[in-house]
DNA sequence: TTGCTCCTCACGTCACGTGAGGTGGC
DNA sequence: TTGCTCCTCACGTCACGTGAGGTGGC
Protein backbone atom coordinates (compact mmCIF):
# COMPACT_ATOMS: atom_id res chain seq x y z
CA UNK A 1 0.00 0.00 0.00
CA UNK A 2 1.14 3.66 -0.99
CA UNK A 3 0.40 6.95 0.31
CA UNK A 4 -1.14 9.06 -2.60
CA UNK A 5 2.57 10.90 -2.46
CA UNK A 6 4.27 8.05 -2.64
CA UNK A 7 1.68 6.14 -5.52
CA UNK A 8 2.43 9.88 -7.17
CA UNK A 9 5.92 9.88 -7.79
CA UNK A 10 6.02 5.95 -8.72
CA UNK A 11 3.61 6.55 -11.42
CA UNK A 12 4.96 10.28 -12.15
CA UNK A 13 1.90 11.89 -12.12
CA UNK A 14 0.99 15.03 -9.55
CA UNK A 15 -0.95 14.50 -6.50
CA UNK A 16 -3.77 16.59 -8.34
CA UNK A 17 -3.89 13.54 -11.03
CA UNK A 18 -4.64 10.95 -8.60
CA UNK A 19 -7.50 12.83 -6.51
CA UNK A 20 -8.89 14.51 -10.00
CA UNK A 21 -8.81 10.33 -11.64
CA UNK A 22 -10.64 9.51 -8.24
CA UNK A 23 -13.17 11.91 -8.61
CA UNK A 24 -13.72 10.96 -11.98
CA UNK A 25 -13.80 7.06 -11.09
CA UNK A 26 -11.18 6.53 -13.46
CA UNK A 27 -8.94 5.47 -10.92
CA UNK A 28 -10.17 4.82 -7.44
CA UNK A 29 -7.77 4.07 -4.42
CA UNK A 30 -7.72 0.57 -3.25
CA UNK A 31 -8.59 1.68 0.26
CA UNK A 32 -9.72 4.92 1.79
CA UNK A 33 -9.63 5.22 5.43
CA UNK A 34 -13.00 5.78 6.57
CA UNK A 35 -11.46 8.35 9.65
CA UNK A 36 -9.49 10.59 7.98
CA UNK A 37 -10.14 10.19 4.00
CA UNK A 38 -6.51 9.17 3.37
CA UNK A 39 -6.37 7.47 0.04
CA UNK A 40 -3.85 4.64 -0.19
CA UNK A 41 -3.11 3.01 -3.71
CA UNK A 42 -1.62 -0.74 -4.14
CA UNK A 43 1.25 -1.70 -5.75
CA UNK A 44 -0.98 -3.38 -8.77
CA UNK A 45 -2.76 -0.53 -9.37
CA UNK A 46 0.22 0.94 -10.93
CA UNK A 47 -0.30 -0.57 -14.26
CA UNK A 48 -3.57 0.90 -14.48
CA UNK A 49 -2.61 4.14 -13.89
CA UNK A 50 0.22 3.64 -16.89
CA UNK A 51 -2.32 2.30 -19.00
CA UNK A 52 -4.20 6.00 -18.45
CA UNK A 53 -0.69 7.70 -19.12
CA UNK A 54 0.19 5.64 -21.95
CA UNK A 55 -3.49 6.46 -23.47
CA UNK A 56 -3.13 10.26 -22.31
CA UNK A 57 0.02 10.64 -24.14
CA UNK A 58 -1.77 9.09 -27.36
CA UNK A 59 -3.98 12.47 -27.16
CA UNK A 60 -6.89 10.63 -26.36
CA UNK A 61 -9.30 12.45 -23.73
CA UNK A 62 -9.94 10.78 -20.02
CA UNK A 63 -13.18 10.00 -21.53
CA UNK A 64 -12.19 7.93 -24.10
CA UNK A 65 -9.40 6.35 -21.94
CA UNK A 66 -12.29 5.38 -19.53
CA UNK A 67 -13.87 3.81 -22.16
CA UNK A 68 -11.20 1.53 -23.53
CA UNK A 69 -10.20 0.48 -19.95
CA UNK A 70 -13.60 -0.29 -18.73
CA UNK A 71 -15.51 -1.37 -21.53
CA UNK A 72 -13.18 -3.87 -22.57
CA UNK A 73 -12.97 -2.88 -26.01
CA UNK A 74 -12.02 -5.90 -28.63
CA UNK A 75 -8.66 -5.62 -30.63
CA UNK A 76 -11.09 -4.26 -33.77
CA UNK A 77 -12.75 -1.59 -31.39
CA UNK A 78 -8.94 -0.54 -30.43
CA UNK A 79 -8.02 -0.42 -34.43
CA UNK A 80 -10.92 2.07 -34.69
CA UNK A 81 -10.21 4.48 -32.00
CA UNK A 82 -6.70 3.86 -33.00
CA UNK A 83 -7.59 4.90 -36.91
CA UNK A 84 -9.54 7.75 -35.55
CA UNK A 85 -6.69 9.06 -33.38
CA UNK A 86 -3.96 8.73 -36.75
CA UNK A 87 -6.62 10.71 -38.96
CA UNK A 88 -7.00 13.54 -35.89
CA UNK A 89 -2.93 13.97 -35.85
CA UNK A 90 -2.73 13.98 -38.87
CA UNK A 91 -5.15 16.75 -39.62
CA UNK A 92 -3.84 18.67 -36.82
CA UNK A 93 -0.32 18.14 -38.01
CA UNK A 94 -1.51 19.48 -41.53
CA UNK A 95 -2.82 22.34 -39.78
CA UNK A 96 0.22 23.19 -37.69
CA UNK A 97 2.13 22.97 -40.65
CA UNK A 98 0.50 25.33 -42.70
CA UNK A 99 0.17 27.74 -40.09
CA UNK A 100 4.34 27.53 -39.48
CA UNK A 101 4.10 28.48 -43.22
CA UNK A 102 1.93 31.68 -42.73
CA UNK A 103 4.15 32.65 -39.90
CA UNK A 104 7.66 31.96 -41.94
CA UNK A 105 6.02 34.01 -44.80
CA UNK A 106 5.31 36.79 -42.10
CA UNK A 107 9.45 36.51 -40.70
CA UNK A 108 10.61 36.39 -44.56
CA UNK A 109 9.04 39.92 -45.22
CA UNK A 110 10.72 41.10 -42.02
CA UNK A 111 14.08 39.97 -42.81
CA UNK A 112 14.18 40.81 -46.28
CA UNK A 113 12.44 44.04 -46.17
CA UNK A 114 12.67 45.27 -42.65
CA UNK A 115 9.10 46.10 -43.10
CA UNK A 116 5.82 45.50 -41.34
CA UNK A 117 4.34 42.35 -42.88
CA UNK A 118 0.35 42.54 -43.64
CA UNK A 119 -2.10 40.89 -41.21
CA UNK A 120 -5.23 42.18 -42.41
CA UNK A 121 -5.35 39.88 -45.25
CA UNK A 122 -8.08 36.69 -44.89
CA UNK A 123 -8.11 34.06 -47.46
CA UNK A 124 -12.03 32.96 -47.40
CA UNK A 125 -14.77 31.42 -49.34
CA UNK A 126 -17.26 33.87 -51.33
CA UNK A 127 -20.59 32.56 -51.71
CA UNK A 128 -22.45 32.58 -54.63
CA UNK A 129 -25.18 35.60 -55.10
CA UNK A 130 -28.01 36.21 -57.30
CA UNK A 131 -27.39 40.37 -58.17
CA UNK A 132 -28.84 42.11 -60.94
CA UNK A 133 -25.77 44.21 -63.53
CA UNK A 134 -25.16 46.05 -66.24
CA UNK A 135 -22.24 46.27 -67.61
CA UNK A 136 -19.66 48.31 -70.40
CA UNK A 137 -16.39 48.62 -71.66
CA UNK A 138 -13.57 50.27 -69.68
CA UNK A 139 -10.29 50.61 -72.03
CA UNK A 140 -7.60 49.38 -69.28
CA UNK A 141 -7.79 48.42 -65.65
CA UNK A 142 -6.66 51.55 -63.94
CA UNK A 143 -8.99 53.83 -61.95
CA UNK A 144 -9.35 56.67 -63.90
CA UNK A 145 -10.41 54.74 -66.84
CA UNK A 146 -13.28 52.57 -64.62
CA UNK A 147 -14.42 54.81 -62.02
CA UNK A 148 -16.56 56.80 -64.65
CA UNK A 149 -17.89 54.03 -66.12
CA UNK A 150 -18.85 52.49 -63.52
CA UNK A 151 -20.26 55.40 -61.46
CA UNK A 152 -22.94 55.65 -64.24
CA UNK A 153 -23.84 51.84 -64.43
CA UNK A 154 -24.65 52.38 -60.87
CA UNK A 155 -26.42 55.37 -60.87
CA UNK A 156 -28.41 53.69 -64.13
CA UNK A 157 -28.69 50.06 -62.41
CA UNK A 158 -30.25 51.60 -59.30
CA UNK A 159 -33.11 53.54 -60.59
CA UNK A 160 -33.80 50.74 -63.44
CA UNK A 161 -33.83 48.20 -59.75
CA UNK A 162 -36.59 50.60 -58.45
CA UNK A 163 -38.73 50.80 -61.58
CA UNK A 164 -39.28 46.96 -61.43
CA UNK A 165 -39.81 46.56 -58.35
CA UNK A 166 -37.29 44.89 -56.84
CA UNK A 167 -35.00 45.80 -53.90
CA UNK A 168 -31.46 45.94 -53.30
CA UNK A 169 -30.37 43.62 -50.35
CA UNK A 170 -26.86 43.90 -50.13
CA UNK A 171 -23.52 45.78 -50.73
CA UNK A 172 -22.72 46.67 -54.14
CA UNK A 173 -20.30 44.29 -56.28
CA UNK A 174 -18.42 44.89 -59.37
CA UNK A 175 -16.47 42.51 -61.18
CA UNK A 176 -14.38 42.67 -64.43
CA UNK A 177 -13.80 40.54 -67.57
CA UNK A 178 -11.86 39.96 -70.48
CA UNK A 179 -13.05 42.09 -73.21
CA UNK A 180 -13.73 39.78 -76.43
CA UNK A 181 -11.66 41.25 -78.44
CA UNK A 182 -8.84 41.12 -76.12
CA UNK A 183 -8.74 44.75 -75.57
CA UNK A 184 -9.21 46.58 -72.42
CA UNK A 185 -12.15 44.40 -70.11
CA UNK A 186 -15.62 44.82 -69.38
CA UNK A 187 -17.15 46.04 -65.83
CA UNK A 188 -19.53 45.16 -64.09
CA UNK A 189 -21.91 46.85 -61.83
CA UNK A 190 -24.07 44.73 -59.70
CA UNK A 191 -26.07 44.87 -57.39
CA UNK A 192 -27.88 41.65 -54.72
CA UNK A 193 -31.22 41.35 -55.13
CA UNK A 194 -34.49 39.16 -53.90
CA UNK A 195 -36.76 37.81 -56.15
CA UNK A 196 -38.36 39.75 -59.12
CA UNK A 197 -39.28 39.38 -63.08
CA UNK A 198 -37.51 37.40 -64.93
CA UNK A 199 -37.22 39.77 -67.73
CA UNK A 200 -39.06 43.23 -68.71
CA UNK A 201 -36.48 45.38 -67.15
CA UNK A 202 -33.03 46.36 -69.03
CA UNK A 203 -30.84 44.92 -66.59
CA UNK A 204 -29.72 41.11 -66.65
CA UNK A 205 -30.42 39.03 -63.21
CA UNK A 206 -28.05 36.24 -62.82
CA UNK A 207 -26.16 34.01 -60.39
CA UNK A 208 -22.41 35.34 -59.33
CA UNK A 209 -20.54 31.55 -58.84
CA UNK A 210 -18.89 30.76 -55.28
CA UNK A 211 -15.55 31.73 -55.54
CA UNK A 212 -13.66 28.87 -53.20
CA UNK A 213 -11.07 30.61 -51.87
CA UNK A 214 -10.69 34.39 -52.39
CA UNK A 215 -7.82 36.85 -50.83
CA UNK A 216 -9.84 39.53 -49.05
CA UNK A 217 -8.28 43.23 -47.96
CA UNK A 218 -10.14 46.03 -46.73
CA UNK A 219 -9.43 49.37 -48.76
CA UNK A 220 -10.25 52.66 -47.07
CA UNK A 221 -10.71 55.76 -49.07
CA UNK A 222 -11.61 56.92 -52.77
CA UNK A 223 -11.32 53.98 -54.84
CA UNK A 224 -8.81 56.28 -57.36
CA UNK A 225 -6.22 55.06 -54.52
CA UNK A 226 -6.83 51.28 -54.20
CA UNK A 227 -3.94 50.57 -56.82
CA UNK A 228 -1.44 50.33 -53.47
CA UNK A 229 -3.88 47.84 -51.51
CA UNK A 230 -3.96 45.82 -54.71
CA UNK A 231 -0.26 45.67 -54.57
CA UNK A 232 -0.19 44.86 -50.72
CA UNK A 233 -2.53 41.94 -51.71
CA UNK A 234 -0.75 40.79 -55.03
CA UNK A 235 2.35 40.74 -52.92
CA UNK A 236 0.87 38.72 -50.42
CA UNK A 237 -0.47 36.03 -52.52
CA UNK A 238 3.19 35.81 -54.22
CA UNK A 239 4.53 35.65 -50.39
CA UNK A 240 2.28 32.81 -49.12
CA UNK A 241 2.92 30.63 -52.14
CA UNK A 242 -0.24 31.57 -53.78
CA UNK A 243 -1.65 32.17 -57.28
CA UNK A 244 -3.95 34.89 -58.76
CA UNK A 245 -7.03 32.77 -60.84
CA UNK A 246 -7.93 36.61 -62.36
CA UNK A 247 -9.32 39.89 -61.50
CA UNK A 248 -10.46 40.56 -58.13
CA UNK A 249 -13.76 41.40 -57.13
CA UNK A 250 -14.99 44.82 -55.27
CA UNK A 251 -17.30 44.78 -52.56
CA UNK A 252 -18.54 48.56 -51.80
CA UNK A 253 -19.26 48.51 -48.04
CA UNK A 254 -19.81 51.74 -47.24
CA UNK A 255 -20.31 54.21 -50.00
CA UNK A 256 -20.89 57.73 -48.72
CA UNK A 257 -20.68 61.36 -50.60
CA UNK A 258 -16.91 61.88 -49.40
CA UNK A 259 -15.00 59.44 -51.50
CA UNK A 260 -12.01 59.01 -48.61
CA UNK A 261 -14.56 57.45 -46.66
CA UNK A 262 -15.37 54.66 -48.76
CA UNK A 263 -14.51 51.46 -47.64
CA UNK A 264 -13.84 48.09 -50.12
CA UNK A 265 -13.12 44.75 -50.05
CA UNK A 266 -10.94 43.70 -52.79
CA UNK A 267 -11.70 40.05 -52.97
CA UNK A 268 -9.07 38.10 -55.42
CA UNK A 269 -9.55 34.61 -56.64
CA UNK A 270 -6.73 31.98 -55.90
CA UNK A 271 -6.34 29.24 -57.80
CA UNK A 272 -7.41 25.68 -55.53
CA UNK A 273 -3.63 24.98 -53.86
CA UNK B 1 -23.43 50.76 -40.64
CA UNK B 2 -24.16 46.91 -40.31
CA UNK B 3 -25.90 44.59 -37.50
CA UNK B 4 -24.01 42.51 -35.57
CA UNK B 5 -25.24 39.64 -37.93
CA UNK B 6 -24.90 41.68 -41.32
CA UNK B 7 -21.10 42.31 -39.75
CA UNK B 8 -20.38 39.06 -38.60
CA UNK B 9 -21.30 37.38 -42.66
CA UNK B 10 -18.97 39.83 -44.07
CA UNK B 11 -16.30 38.85 -41.76
CA UNK B 12 -17.04 35.21 -41.95
CA UNK B 13 -17.71 34.76 -37.79
CA UNK B 14 -20.04 34.01 -35.33
CA UNK B 15 -22.00 36.82 -33.63
CA UNK B 16 -21.26 34.86 -30.48
CA UNK B 17 -17.72 36.23 -31.49
CA UNK B 18 -18.29 39.36 -32.16
CA UNK B 19 -20.02 39.78 -28.64
CA UNK B 20 -17.19 38.31 -27.12
CA UNK B 21 -14.95 40.27 -28.84
CA UNK B 22 -16.73 43.20 -27.66
CA UNK B 23 -17.11 42.31 -24.01
CA UNK B 24 -13.15 41.38 -23.74
CA UNK B 25 -12.76 44.96 -25.46
CA UNK B 26 -11.13 43.51 -27.88
CA UNK B 27 -13.59 44.89 -31.13
CA UNK B 28 -16.01 47.32 -29.81
CA UNK B 29 -18.61 48.37 -31.98
CA UNK B 30 -18.76 51.51 -33.61
CA UNK B 31 -22.34 52.51 -32.14
CA UNK B 32 -24.52 51.08 -29.40
CA UNK B 33 -27.97 52.05 -29.55
CA UNK B 34 -28.71 53.24 -26.19
CA UNK B 35 -32.75 52.05 -25.75
CA UNK B 36 -32.10 48.59 -26.93
CA UNK B 37 -28.44 47.93 -26.67
CA UNK B 38 -28.10 46.68 -30.56
CA UNK B 39 -24.55 46.93 -32.19
CA UNK B 40 -23.70 48.59 -34.87
CA UNK B 41 -20.60 47.83 -36.59
CA UNK B 42 -18.84 50.38 -38.96
CA UNK B 43 -17.56 48.87 -42.30
CA UNK B 44 -14.19 49.62 -41.88
CA UNK B 45 -13.90 47.88 -38.72
CA UNK B 46 -13.63 44.94 -40.86
CA UNK B 47 -10.03 45.87 -41.31
CA UNK B 48 -9.39 45.34 -37.27
CA UNK B 49 -11.69 42.31 -37.30
CA UNK B 50 -9.79 40.59 -40.34
CA UNK B 51 -6.57 41.54 -38.53
CA UNK B 52 -8.04 39.78 -35.38
CA UNK B 53 -8.74 36.77 -36.99
CA UNK B 54 -5.68 36.26 -39.05
CA UNK B 55 -3.17 36.11 -36.11
CA UNK B 56 -5.86 34.33 -33.83
CA UNK B 57 -5.49 31.76 -36.97
CA UNK B 58 -1.78 31.89 -36.36
CA UNK B 59 -2.20 30.56 -33.24
CA UNK B 60 -1.92 33.44 -30.63
CA UNK B 61 -4.09 34.19 -28.00
CA UNK B 62 -6.78 36.37 -27.66
CA UNK B 63 -4.64 38.75 -25.47
CA UNK B 64 -1.67 38.62 -27.39
CA UNK B 65 -3.68 39.72 -30.01
CA UNK B 66 -4.74 42.56 -27.88
CA UNK B 67 -1.30 43.40 -27.27
CA UNK B 68 -0.15 43.11 -30.98
CA UNK B 69 -3.26 45.65 -32.20
CA UNK B 70 -3.48 47.98 -29.74
CA UNK B 71 0.25 48.12 -28.40
CA UNK B 72 1.41 49.58 -31.39
CA UNK B 73 4.20 47.25 -31.57
CA UNK B 74 7.65 47.71 -33.51
CA UNK B 75 8.41 45.51 -36.32
CA UNK B 76 11.46 44.22 -33.60
CA UNK B 77 8.68 43.18 -31.68
CA UNK B 78 6.76 41.72 -34.15
CA UNK B 79 9.50 39.17 -35.39
CA UNK B 80 10.15 38.78 -31.68
CA UNK B 81 6.41 37.34 -31.48
CA UNK B 82 6.68 35.30 -34.47
CA UNK B 83 9.97 33.53 -33.92
CA UNK B 84 8.43 32.40 -30.34
CA UNK B 85 5.05 31.11 -31.89
CA UNK B 86 7.43 29.56 -34.79
CA UNK B 87 9.17 28.05 -32.41
CA UNK B 88 5.88 26.67 -30.44
CA UNK B 89 4.60 25.16 -33.75
CA UNK B 90 7.58 23.21 -34.10
CA UNK B 91 7.69 21.80 -30.89
CA UNK B 92 3.95 20.97 -31.32
CA UNK B 93 4.39 19.69 -34.60
CA UNK B 94 7.32 17.41 -33.31
CA UNK B 95 5.21 16.27 -30.39
CA UNK B 96 2.15 15.22 -32.67
CA UNK B 97 4.37 13.58 -35.25
CA UNK B 98 5.75 11.53 -31.73
CA UNK B 99 2.31 10.81 -30.54
CA UNK B 100 1.83 10.06 -34.47
CA UNK B 101 4.13 7.51 -34.94
CA UNK B 102 3.13 5.68 -30.99
CA UNK B 103 -0.25 5.59 -32.80
CA UNK B 104 0.82 3.84 -36.23
CA UNK B 105 3.22 1.22 -34.08
CA UNK B 106 0.43 0.13 -32.06
CA UNK B 107 -2.06 -0.27 -35.12
CA UNK B 108 1.29 -2.29 -37.29
CA UNK B 109 0.57 -4.43 -34.18
CA UNK B 110 -2.74 -5.17 -34.67
CA UNK B 111 -2.36 -5.15 -38.56
CA UNK B 112 0.23 -7.95 -38.33
CA UNK B 113 -0.69 -10.07 -35.19
CA UNK B 114 -4.68 -8.93 -34.88
CA UNK B 115 -3.56 -8.92 -30.96
CA UNK B 116 -4.15 -5.78 -28.75
CA UNK B 117 -0.71 -4.06 -28.10
CA UNK B 118 0.54 -3.41 -24.77
CA UNK B 119 -0.60 -0.29 -23.34
CA UNK B 120 1.11 -0.66 -20.30
CA UNK B 121 4.33 0.34 -20.99
CA UNK B 122 5.97 4.18 -19.84
CA UNK B 123 9.39 6.10 -20.59
CA UNK B 124 10.38 7.79 -18.32
CA UNK B 125 12.99 9.40 -16.23
CA UNK B 126 14.38 6.87 -12.96
CA UNK B 127 15.93 9.01 -10.78
CA UNK B 128 19.20 8.55 -9.04
CA UNK B 129 18.90 6.91 -5.58
CA UNK B 130 21.60 6.31 -2.99
CA UNK B 131 20.86 2.39 -2.07
CA UNK B 132 22.86 -0.14 0.37
CA UNK B 133 23.84 -3.40 -1.66
CA UNK B 134 25.48 -6.82 -1.32
CA UNK B 135 26.30 -9.09 -4.81
CA UNK B 136 26.78 -11.83 -5.74
CA UNK B 137 27.08 -14.17 -9.11
CA UNK B 138 24.51 -15.66 -11.35
CA UNK B 139 25.14 -18.40 -13.54
CA UNK B 140 22.43 -16.99 -16.00
CA UNK B 141 19.75 -14.23 -16.32
CA UNK B 142 17.23 -17.34 -15.66
CA UNK B 143 14.99 -16.88 -13.16
CA UNK B 144 15.90 -20.64 -11.32
CA UNK B 145 18.97 -19.36 -11.35
CA UNK B 146 18.69 -15.61 -10.39
CA UNK B 147 15.64 -16.23 -7.39
CA UNK B 148 17.98 -18.08 -5.39
CA UNK B 149 20.29 -16.02 -5.09
CA UNK B 150 18.52 -12.68 -5.03
CA UNK B 151 16.75 -14.32 -1.87
CA UNK B 152 19.72 -15.05 0.22
CA UNK B 153 21.08 -11.68 -0.96
CA UNK B 154 17.69 -9.61 0.93
CA UNK B 155 17.67 -11.80 3.73
CA UNK B 156 21.48 -11.12 5.00
CA UNK B 157 21.41 -7.35 3.38
CA UNK B 158 17.96 -6.48 5.29
CA UNK B 159 19.50 -7.33 9.14
CA UNK B 160 23.04 -5.98 8.05
CA UNK B 161 21.55 -2.49 7.54
CA UNK B 162 19.06 -3.09 10.84
CA UNK B 163 22.36 -3.33 12.90
CA UNK B 164 24.16 -0.94 10.85
CA UNK B 165 21.39 1.77 12.47
CA UNK B 166 20.10 2.43 8.74
CA UNK B 167 16.36 2.55 7.67
CA UNK B 168 15.06 1.55 4.57
CA UNK B 169 13.88 4.40 2.75
CA UNK B 170 11.76 2.39 -0.26
CA UNK B 171 10.99 -0.51 -2.19
CA UNK B 172 13.88 -3.35 -3.06
CA UNK B 173 15.57 -2.85 -6.44
CA UNK B 174 17.50 -5.12 -8.10
CA UNK B 175 19.63 -4.80 -10.86
CA UNK B 176 22.60 -6.90 -12.83
CA UNK B 177 26.05 -6.02 -14.24
CA UNK B 178 28.23 -8.59 -16.82
CA UNK B 179 30.19 -10.81 -15.02
CA UNK B 180 34.15 -9.68 -14.94
CA UNK B 181 34.99 -13.04 -16.45
CA UNK B 182 32.33 -12.51 -19.47
CA UNK B 183 30.14 -15.49 -17.80
CA UNK B 184 27.19 -14.86 -16.69
CA UNK B 185 26.12 -12.11 -14.60
CA UNK B 186 26.45 -10.07 -11.09
CA UNK B 187 23.19 -9.26 -9.58
CA UNK B 188 23.00 -6.64 -7.47
CA UNK B 189 20.87 -6.51 -4.60
CA UNK B 190 19.76 -3.16 -2.99
CA UNK B 191 17.61 -1.52 -0.68
CA UNK B 192 17.52 2.70 -0.63
CA UNK B 193 18.61 3.79 2.72
CA UNK B 194 18.40 6.99 4.50
CA UNK B 195 21.88 8.45 6.01
CA UNK B 196 24.25 6.07 8.04
CA UNK B 197 27.95 5.45 8.45
CA UNK B 198 29.68 5.21 5.31
CA UNK B 199 31.85 2.17 6.49
CA UNK B 200 32.19 -0.52 9.45
CA UNK B 201 29.61 -2.71 7.62
CA UNK B 202 29.56 -5.20 5.15
CA UNK B 203 27.04 -3.84 2.16
CA UNK B 204 28.25 -1.31 0.63
CA UNK B 205 26.03 2.09 -0.07
CA UNK B 206 26.30 3.69 -3.41
CA UNK B 207 24.26 6.11 -5.62
CA UNK B 208 22.65 4.22 -8.50
CA UNK B 209 23.40 6.63 -11.22
CA UNK B 210 19.84 8.04 -13.08
CA UNK B 211 18.34 6.81 -15.82
CA UNK B 212 17.75 9.06 -18.31
CA UNK B 213 15.16 6.77 -20.37
CA UNK B 214 13.72 3.79 -19.38
CA UNK B 215 11.26 1.63 -20.68
CA UNK B 216 8.97 0.47 -17.59
CA UNK B 217 6.63 -2.10 -17.26
CA UNK B 218 4.83 -3.75 -14.35
CA UNK B 219 4.91 -7.52 -13.72
CA UNK B 220 2.36 -9.19 -11.55
CA UNK B 221 2.98 -12.36 -9.89
CA UNK B 222 5.82 -14.43 -9.04
CA UNK B 223 9.38 -13.37 -10.42
CA UNK B 224 9.66 -17.35 -12.23
CA UNK B 225 7.53 -16.17 -14.18
CA UNK B 226 8.90 -12.79 -15.39
CA UNK B 227 10.19 -14.31 -18.79
CA UNK B 228 6.66 -13.20 -20.67
CA UNK B 229 6.90 -9.58 -19.27
CA UNK B 230 10.23 -9.07 -20.55
CA UNK B 231 9.86 -10.12 -23.64
CA UNK B 232 6.40 -7.85 -24.13
CA UNK B 233 8.87 -5.32 -23.16
CA UNK B 234 11.47 -6.18 -25.51
CA UNK B 235 8.81 -6.28 -28.36
CA UNK B 236 7.57 -2.95 -27.70
CA UNK B 237 10.59 -1.42 -27.69
CA UNK B 238 11.49 -2.85 -31.15
CA UNK B 239 8.37 -1.99 -32.51
CA UNK B 240 8.10 1.52 -31.30
CA UNK B 241 11.82 2.35 -32.96
CA UNK B 242 14.07 2.41 -29.43
CA UNK B 243 17.18 0.03 -28.48
CA UNK B 244 18.31 -1.42 -25.27
CA UNK B 245 20.68 0.05 -23.34
CA UNK B 246 21.53 -2.97 -21.51
CA UNK B 247 19.92 -5.08 -18.36
CA UNK B 248 16.73 -4.10 -16.74
CA UNK B 249 16.35 -2.78 -12.93
CA UNK B 250 13.93 -4.30 -11.18
CA UNK B 251 11.78 -2.51 -8.19
CA UNK B 252 9.83 -5.06 -6.01
CA UNK B 253 6.73 -2.88 -5.47
CA UNK B 254 4.74 -5.31 -3.04
CA UNK B 255 6.37 -8.43 -1.95
CA UNK B 256 4.06 -10.15 0.11
CA UNK B 257 4.80 -13.97 1.49
CA UNK B 258 2.52 -15.42 -1.64
CA UNK B 259 4.91 -15.12 -4.33
CA UNK B 260 1.97 -14.67 -6.82
CA UNK B 261 0.99 -11.72 -5.59
CA UNK B 262 4.34 -10.02 -5.78
CA UNK B 263 4.26 -7.18 -8.27
CA UNK B 264 7.03 -5.87 -10.01
CA UNK B 265 8.47 -2.57 -11.94
CA UNK B 266 10.96 -3.89 -15.05
CA UNK B 267 12.89 -0.85 -15.96
CA UNK B 268 15.03 -1.29 -18.97
CA UNK B 269 17.64 1.70 -19.96
CA UNK B 270 17.15 3.10 -23.18
CA UNK B 271 19.85 4.64 -25.63
CA UNK B 272 19.01 8.13 -26.07
CA UNK B 273 17.21 8.53 -29.15
C1' DT C 1 -49.69 36.01 -35.47
C1' DT C 2 -45.28 33.91 -37.06
C1' DG C 3 -40.19 34.48 -38.10
C1' DC C 4 -36.25 36.69 -37.67
C1' DT C 5 -32.87 39.27 -35.23
C1' DC C 6 -31.37 41.31 -31.35
C1' DC C 7 -30.40 41.39 -26.19
C1' DT C 8 -28.45 39.60 -21.41
C1' DC C 9 -27.19 36.14 -18.27
C1' DA C 10 -24.97 31.90 -17.26
C1' DC C 11 -23.60 27.11 -17.61
C1' DG C 12 -20.49 23.88 -20.01
C1' DT C 13 -16.09 22.63 -22.13
C1' DC C 14 -11.09 19.86 -20.44
C1' DA C 15 -7.76 18.35 -17.27
C1' DC C 16 -6.03 19.68 -14.02
C1' DG C 17 -2.94 23.97 -11.27
C1' DT C 18 -3.18 26.66 -7.51
C1' DG C 19 -4.40 28.65 -3.40
C1' DA C 20 -7.21 28.81 1.02
C1' DG C 21 -8.03 26.84 5.26
C1' DG C 22 -7.56 23.02 8.24
C1' DT C 23 -5.78 18.32 10.28
C1' DG C 24 -2.55 14.64 12.14
C1' DG C 25 1.85 12.41 13.22
C1' DC C 26 7.03 12.86 13.76
C1' DT D 1 7.06 24.12 17.82
C1' DT D 2 8.22 23.48 12.86
C1' DG D 3 7.78 20.66 8.48
C1' DC D 4 5.67 17.55 5.94
C1' DT D 5 1.75 15.20 4.11
C1' DC D 6 -2.82 14.64 3.84
C1' DC D 7 -7.74 16.44 3.29
C1' DT D 8 -11.85 19.26 1.04
C1' DC D 9 -13.68 23.01 -1.38
C1' DA D 10 -13.55 26.16 -5.15
C1' DC D 11 -11.77 29.47 -8.44
C1' DG D 12 -9.17 29.98 -12.77
C1' DT D 13 -7.80 28.50 -17.41
C1' DC D 14 -9.44 29.68 -23.02
C1' DA D 15 -12.52 31.06 -26.50
C1' DC D 16 -16.33 30.72 -27.29
C1' DG D 17 -21.08 27.21 -28.11
C1' DT D 18 -25.38 26.67 -26.51
C1' DG D 19 -29.55 27.22 -24.32
C1' DA D 20 -32.93 29.99 -21.51
C1' DG D 21 -35.89 33.73 -21.35
C1' DG D 22 -37.30 37.98 -23.24
C1' DT D 23 -37.81 42.08 -26.70
C1' DG D 24 -38.86 44.76 -31.12
C1' DG D 25 -40.01 45.46 -35.99
C1' DC D 26 -41.87 43.44 -40.44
Amino acid sequence: MFTIGEFARHGRVSVRMLRHYDSTGLLRPARIDPASGYRFYAAGQLARLNRIIALKDLGFTLDQVRTMLDQEVSTEQMRGMLVLRRAELRSQIAADTQRLGQVEARLRVIEEEGTMPAIDIQVKKIPAIRVAELTGPVAAMEPEFITPVIQGLYGDLGMQIRQAGMTVTGPAIAYYTPAPDGDGAIVHAALPVGGGPASGHPFEVIDLPEIGQAATIVHHGSMDNCLATFQVLGRWIEDNGYQSAGYARELYLECPADKDKWVTELQEPLLPA
